[in-house]
DNA sequence: TTGTTCGGTTCATTATTTACACCGATGTTT
DNA sequence: AAACATCGGTGTAAATAATGAACCGAACAA
């Protein structure tokens, strides 16, 4: 199909974990032929995308990725915005606070501060986060423009843990709670063992961007801690809708 | 010719200061037609590579480049290392530092500190350098595998300012000059009144993959400066090399 | 009104992508 | 050592997907 698309997924085989791919994992990876997937990765390699281990003929994410994030960064200085936020919220809460911002399809994670507690959440750097699957999804389709939700619903509704919502109305319905409530909460929908609470962040159009999220392990996310979050959560991702720019909606 | 590529070279139309573009005229910068830039566009901010201002219909980087630069750097901390060095190198210099690395057809800059003085040089950040026409291109060349010299070589030398080398045989001068002396220098080649010191930064298999550079305003760039720069620069380079688990050539 | 410009869509033509078979090299298994 | 896999990479003919001119409605200017 689109050809231009087919060769940017590609990219998403990179993991936390898995930094390097060779041509033929690459190929079966993505069901792509050989040939074709070589092509598109010598094209990616001219723009600094991706690049070549010279010694181990393997691919990676390559250093033009860094220059059009400092470019980005220089245009929307989110990530400067947000580590402050999220440093405060993991001190107070006491738990691994997140960021993620919509890129495409789902949500990026772009900004990370895990809590000093020894008993605490990871939360791998560069994650994808499924819209229907967690906190952060549901709290930013319950504000996003509505072409959002209709999209996402209609896309395939993968199961990532037993409890991931994979009907459609289940995550309607959740979407719907976290709009009225104002934050969402998920029960080891993306991760087991892992509970988030996420609130929307703004853009200047009063639409959910991305959002704030707080990460806590299953066994201790209590009616009252969770309340507890909440108290700082919501002033937190209020202040951060503020320092980018963005416009609270008024209803 | 080859779609990938060029979609992707759209992105090089977004600077520090033009950090959106409209579809027109996108459309008139690259050359491409309007109908194809879009179906570019959309095919990339299916990936959050780009998105779309909702406002004002303009694009711009989106934040999928955030997340690919965190995986980036989770897998090759160049970033956390470089930073460090570089402050260390703008403070004793008294000038501003930066780094950068090798990406694609060209070097892309990864991190900058400026200088304390009032007097300075300003790099904008996400700036691409012509390999040919910078210290720090120059010092990559003189120390990187041969075929991209002669890649470069072959590919058409564009003038940037008055003192940029165009002739083939030029730059090979300088490239052979800055390998026996262990540095480059370039005076205004890339911006007017600009003076650039760059050392080569290696990788694991002892051919440079950067430079780490120091910038003068070129009033300031007497011998004595330049000199007292390069004993801070070259050991301040060999760090960096060290840092990112790189390996110093030993001829 | 008339004329630009904008973002976006359509569709027949065509040029580009595609996938198969194949290559030499490296490494494993028997 | 022989046989077999697997690797990265290449060349080709066939077919699919990219292309660009014409066109649309909406803003805005003269």
């Amino acid at each position: 199909m689109r050809t231009v698309e087919k060769a940017l997924r590609l990219l998403d085989f990179f993991t936390d974990k898995v930094t390097e791919i060779g041509l033929s994992e690459l190929a079966r990876l993505s069901g792509i032929d050989k040939a074709t997937v070589l092509r598109m990765l010598n094209d990616m390699a001219e723009t600094g995308l991706v690049e070549q281990n010279p010694q181990s003929k393997g691919w990676r994410l390559g250093a033009g990725v860094l220059r059009l994030a400092r470019l980005r960064e220089a245009a929307l200085p989110y990530n400067r915005v947000l580590t402050p936020v999220l440093e405060s919220l993991a001190e107070t809460t006491g738990e691994t606070a997140h960021a993620s911002l919509l890129s495409g399809r789902d949500l990026a994670n772009v900004g990370v501060v895990e809590s000093a507690r020894s008993n605490r959440v990871h939360i791998e750097p560069g994650l994808t986060l499924p819209l229907h699957a967690t906190a952060s999804g549901i709290a930013v389709l319950s504000r996003a423009r509505p072409e959002l939700l209709t999209r996402t619903l209609a896309r395939k509704l993968g199961a990532i843990t037993a409890t991931t919502p994979q009907d459609a109305g289940d995550v309607q319905a959740r979407v719907a709670q976290a709009r009225a409530q104002g934050y969402a909460f998920a029960d080891q929908t993306f991760e087991a063992e892992v509970c988030g609470v996420a609130v929307p962040i703004f853009g200047p159009d009063a639409f959910a961007i991305g959002a704030l999220a707080v990460a806590a392990p299953a066994s201790r996310a209590s009616q009252p801690h969770i309340t507890d979050i909440l108290t700082h959560l919501v002033p937190a991702a209020q202040k951060a809708t503020r320092d980018i720019g963005g416009q609270i909606p008024t209803l």
